[in-house]
DNA sequence: CGTCAAATTGATCGACTTCAATGCTCGTGG
DNA sequence: CCACGAGCATTGAAGTCGATCAATTTGACG
C-alpha cells in the first residue's frame, strides 16, 4: 500500500522504481510494461509499484487468425505491438461491414468496457502481436499508473479522431479512396516508416466495405488514381507520386468531381509506370 | 494527502464522505459532482477526497450556439447535462459534415486530448447545459477518484461503440435512415423517455451529411417508411409504429431493397396518419 | 403580413452497383 | 514440373439509386 502512494507522487526513472520496489518479477515483464508504455507514447518519469508489475503476457496471432469474435465476452484489452488487425461486424445476411483498420499503439476492444461484450470481430491481417490486459485488473491498474491511465486516454482520443478522418460524406469514390491512402501515409509516418511507400495489408474488399463501397469500384478508383499520376499502383504496393495533388483532391466534398481539380491527363495517355 | 488514501481504500456512501472530508465546499458544488457523475451511471459507494471537490462549472447553452468551434484549443471536456448536440466538420469548400450526435451523459471533446485542439465544432440543437472539466485538472481528478475515471472510461467506450452502429456500408437509403431512427429510439429508451415517440432536435439536412446523403433523399425515405407503415412522421415528431418490422427492414445491407422485405403496401394507398 | 429557412415534390442525369467473365498469384498435390 | 483450383483483382456492360437542379409548400418569427 505504501508502494501505491509513493507511486502517485515520486518522479524516480522507472528502472530505478523497478528495483527499488524489489519485487520478485522477471527481467521480461519488467521490460514489457516499459515497452508498452513507450509503445503509446507516454514518458515515463514516475514510480511504478512494484504490485502493479504484474505479468503482462504479449499474445502473437498469424494472418488471418482471430483475436476475438463478435459477440465474445469481454475479458480483455489489447495494444498492438505489431502487424495489423481489422475490426469488423458481420450482418446478419453474412455481409462483412469493416468499421476500422489497427495498427500499431492502437487499442483494441475498448468499446466492449461499456457492454461487457464485444460488439465487433478483430482478425490480423498479417502476421501480429498484441499485448493483452485482463479487463478486471485494467481499471485498478490504470488507477495506480498514472501514466498508464493517461496513455489509454490519449490512446482511445486518437480513435475518436480517426472516426472523422473518413465519415460517409456526399464524395465521389475516388476521392474517399485518396483520403484513405493519405491516412495510411500519415500513420506509417507516425510509426517511422516511408510515408510515400504503402504497403496494404488489406485486401480490396476490406477497403471497400470500410469505405461504403463495392470492391469493382475500388479497383477502378485505384486505377483512376494512378492515371492522373497521383500514385503508382502494383497490386498491394502503392507509392505517392504527387503529395500535394493528392491532398488537394481529396479536399473536394461533392459529388461531381469537377474537371479543374485533376490534373489535365491530356489525351489520357495512360503514363502508368510499370515495370 | 491522507483524504487520497483513504479515497482509493473507503466505501462509505457519498454524502457522508464530502461530510467527512468537511472542506468549505458550497451545497451547489457538492451537488453538482454527485450529479455529475449519477449522470454517467456511476454506483456512487466511495469517499471523495475533499480536495478533488473544486468547483465544477455548468455551462448553458441556447439553441445553435457553439460550444466550441474547429481548431479551438481544447481547454476543456464537456458532458452533456441536458438538452443534444451535433459534433460537425467543415470542408474547405464549405459543406459541413457532421460527425456525431450527443444526448445526455455524452462526453463533448474528449478527441482533442490527443491533440490539443478541437479537430471538429460542436454547436447545441436545443437549449442545453454541459459540466465543464477543465482539461488540466480533468486526469489529476480522475486519478484520485477512481470512479470518475471509470465512468469517463464507460462513456468514452460508448462513444466508440456508436461509431459501428452507422458506418457507410452499401445500404440502402431507407435502411440506414431506419437504423438511425432505431439508434433514436434506443438512446431515448436509455434516458428513460418512450422509445415509439420520438423528437428530432436535428434537421433533415443534418440528418443527411450524418448519414452521407442529401436532405433531398433524407425527405424521400422518411416518405417511403411513412408510406410502408412503419412509422408516421409529423415534421419532426416521429413515431415508430411497427418496431418489429423496422428492425427486421434494417437488417437489409445490400442497395437493392428486396420487396419482399416491405410490407406489400398493395396499391401503396398511402395510409399516411395525417391530422 | 412578409420574409426566410426548412421541408417537400418533381424531373433529369450520372455515378456506382450489380451481374458476368477474364487475368493474375500463389499454394497444393498429382 | 506443371496442372489445377481458390481467392484476389481487373475489366466490361447494363440498370438504377441517389445527386443535382429547380419549383413549390409549409411553418416560424419578427
Amino acid at each position: 500500500m505504501n508502494n501505491a502512494i509513493r507511486a502517485v507522487d515520486g518522479s524516480f526513472e522507472v528502472n530505478h522504481a523497478v528495483r527499488f520496489a524489489g519485487a520478485a518479477v522477471g527481467t521480461a515483464e519488467r521490460h514489457r510494461l516499459l515497452d508498452l508504455l513507450h509503445l503509446m507514447g507516454a514518458q515515463v518519469n514516475e514510480v511504478v509499484p512494484a504490485d502493479a508489475l504484474e505479468p503482462i503476457t504479449l499474445r502473437r496471432l498469424s494472418a488471418g487468425a482471430a483475436l476475438f469474435h463478435e459477440g465474445a465476452r469481454a475479458d480483455f484489452v489489447y495494444v498492438v505491438r505489431t502487424g495489423s488487425f481489422k475490426t469488423f461486424h458481420t450482418t446478419e445476411d453474412g455481409y462483412e461491414q469493416v468499421l476500422a483498420f489497427a495498427g500499431r499503439a492502437d487499442v483494441l476492444g475498448f468499446d466492449a468496457v461499456c457492454l461487457g461484450y464485444h460488439p465487433t470481430a478483430v482478425v490480423a491481417l498479417e502476421d501480429s502481436a498484441v499485448y493483452v490486459l485482463p479487463m478486471s485488473k485494467f481499471f485498478t491498474l490504470a488507477q495506480r499508473v498514472a501514466v498508464l491511465d493517461r496513455a489509454v486516454h490519449w490512446a482511445v482520443s486518437r480513435q475518436l479522431c480517426h472516426r472523422s478522418d473518413l465519415m460517409a460524406g456526399v464524395t465521389a469514390a475516388e476521392v474517399r479512396l485518396a483520403r484513405f491512402l493519405l491516412l495510411l501515409s500519415r500513420r506509417a509516418a507516425a510509426s517511422g516508416q516511408p510515408a510515400l511507400r504503402i504497403h496494404l495489408s488489406m485486401s480490396r474488399r476490406d477497403i471497400a466495405s470500410y469505405l461504403g463501397l463495392t470492391h469493382e469500384t475500388i479497383s477502378r478508383s485505384f486505377g483512376a488514381l494512378a492515371d492522373w499520376d497521383y500514385v503508382a499502383v502494383k497490386r498491394r504496393e502503392i507509392e505517392i507520386l504527387d503529395v500535394v495533388g493528392l491532398k488537394a483532391f481529396s479536399c473536394v466534398s461533392r459529388r461531381h468531381v469537377e474537371e479543374a481539380s485533376r490534373p489535365a491527363s491530356h489525351v489520357s495517355s495512360t503514363v502508368r509506370l510499370s515495370p
